[in-house]
RNA sequence: GGCUCGAUGGCAGAGUGGUGAUGCAGGGGACUGCAAAUCCCCGUACGUCGGUUCAAUUCCGGCUCGAGCCUCCA
């Protein structure tokens, strides 16, 4: 298997530390509000990468954080007036009825930062006493110059980053690209007692101490979107190689492109946040998770409306092909090599899901049982790898577009097919052709196949 | 200003130093009462200017344009 590693700029051989447990860990979601479908897209990534691991190696330990302790927290919960519980465990749920929308499944841990308190103090403490930290008004930083390898990651010099700082520089910090590790919080600020006094973690602190409580000193994969790399990932590196006396923290480092919304990037600011849930309302999830995966997961991925009617068009026909098998019982055929080694190569999605046509293909052309009976398995497994056509045919025909949407009734749609077949029957093909384009006017289109009259949802 | 990554046909999107993936859309045909679905066939592409090479969309360089980071951010 091959991998793109961020820190070397290359693909390079994934082999894991311990092929009997392979680790992985994935920033999560900071949960202060409703979860946008750009945060879902390293979710349904690293997901498919989880499952094509887990494909290969026995044990796949997957941690995947919920960050709930942060001031953007902490304003929203000032906002209404309640704890940040009350806030963090809203979004928390929010953040999962999404992304099992999406197929995602859940990984192996989901740490909160609240779990982890007296883990990161530990972690502060130890970094203070290899002198890579130290304590400052209330505050604990980290000292960028004593990891001579910070920049590494994102490939930045650090006496260019200050000539270009757009930010004031606390006059406590030794260095100006000192970051925070612990910073005090006033009475009434959520804070946890330490032995700097009542406060609250940075933000990338985090990270590291949970990457280190549940899956130890050196990870196979490090993963997150783009935007991470400087300065959450490059700091997490630094503070995590600094506790543990300059051992490798990630072995590799994943990070997966923008999405765009029509060449723009998503952002509060811009105005052009699209939520999960409001696509979900329109589309169902299963098209969202494989418009997420037309694109190579580095590459940058407009979001449109025409990329979500084309992932719907797309299932149609993957669906169609099991569909018109028929009732052939799925034999224990897996997933084609060419299938895999895309998958295998960097998390190749496009050219998977080529495969996965390719498949379809031969499956609407076969006629033998037996052969039909292999394709159809090894569509479901390929399938199954992608998080993508796991249903029943019949489900995704009948199922409406998304949550909001409403049509006719099946009880509708089969009155009115039987009054179809009547006339059809008696010839009367003005009447037949009549009740068709009335269905189709309401989102209901009907075909004629040699099994008889089979409907789908528009 | 610094850094990173891109630029492929009507659209989306892989890939490759020399036979133009895949899906949608379009044209033709088969099938169908007509459609739809399906199958077969077809068309149009590699930003620009140079370089290397027998041969470049594919390697190298300049340019132009685009996205992202340098501040919270997936």
């Amino acid at each position: 298997m091959q991998l793109h590693n961020t820190l070397s700029g290359r693909k390079e051989d994934f082999a894991p530390l311990n092929p009997e447990r392979v680790t992985m860990y994935v920033c999560g979601p900071t949960v202060y509000s409703f979860a946008h479908i750009g945060n879902a897209r390293p979710a349904v990534v690293f997901d498919v990468l989880a499952r094509v691991l887990r494909r290969r190696y026995p044990r796949v330990d997957y941690t995947r954080n919920i960050t709930d302790i942060d001031d953007k927290i902490n304003t929203a919960a000032a906002k209404e007036g309640v704890a940040i519980k009350v806030i963090t465990e809203r979004y928390t749920d929010i953040y999962h009825e999404d992304l099992d929308a999406l197929g995602v499944a859940r990984p192996t841990y989901e740490p909160k930062v609240t779990e982890h308190l007296a883990h990161i103090i530990s972690m502060v403490e130890r970094l203070i006493a290899v002198g890579a930290a130290y304590a400052a008004e209330g505050h604990v930083l980290f000292n960028v110059t004593s990891y001579a390898g910070y920049g590494e990651l994102s490939k930045r010099d650090r006496r260019e980053m200050i000539a270009g700082a757009r930010v004031e520089v606390a006059p406590y910090k030794k260095d100006p690209g000192d970051f925070v590790l612990w910073k005090p919080s006033t009475p009434d600020q959520p804070g946890w007692e330490s032995p700097w006094g009542r406060g609250r973690p940075g933000w990338h602190i985090e990270c590291s101490a949970m990457a280190e409580a549940l899956l130890g000193d050196t990870i196979d994969i490090h993963g997150g979107g783009h935007d991470l790399v400087f300065p959450h990932h490059e700091n997490e590196r630094a503070q995590s190689t600094a506790a543990h006396d300059g051992k490798t923290f990630a072995r590799y480092w994943l990070h997966n492109g923008f999405l765009t919304m029509d060449s723009e990037k998503m952002s509060k600011s811009v105005g052009n946040v699209l939520l999960i849930r409001e696509i979900l309302k329109a589309a169902p999830g299963e098209a969202v998770r494989l418009a997420l995966l037309t694109g190579h997961y580095r590459q940058p991925l407009d979001w449109n409306d025409e990329a979500l009617a084309d992932a719907r068009r797309k299932l149609d026909r993957l669906y169609g092909a099991l569909r018109d098998a028929g009732d052939v019982a799925a034999s224990d055929a897996k997933a084609p090599d060419a299938f895999i080694a895309a998958l295998e190569d960097d998390i190749n999605t496009p050219a998977a899901l080529a495969e996965l046509f390719e498949l379809a293909r031969a499956l609407n052309k076969a006629s033998d049982a037996a052969e039909k009976a292999a394709l159809v398995a090894q569509i479901k497994d390929a399938g199954a790898l992608l998080g993508l056509l796991q249903q029943n045919p019949g489900e995704w025909f009948s199922q409406s577009s998304g949550t909001a949407s409403e049509g006719p009734s099946e009880a509708e749609i089969e009155a009115a097919l039987a009054a179809r077949i009547a006339a059809k029957t008696a010839k009367d093909y003005k009447e037949a052709d009549r009740i068709r384009d009335d269905l189709k006017a309401r989102g209901v289109l009907v075909e004629d196949s040699k099994d008889g009259q089979r409907w789908r949802r528009l």
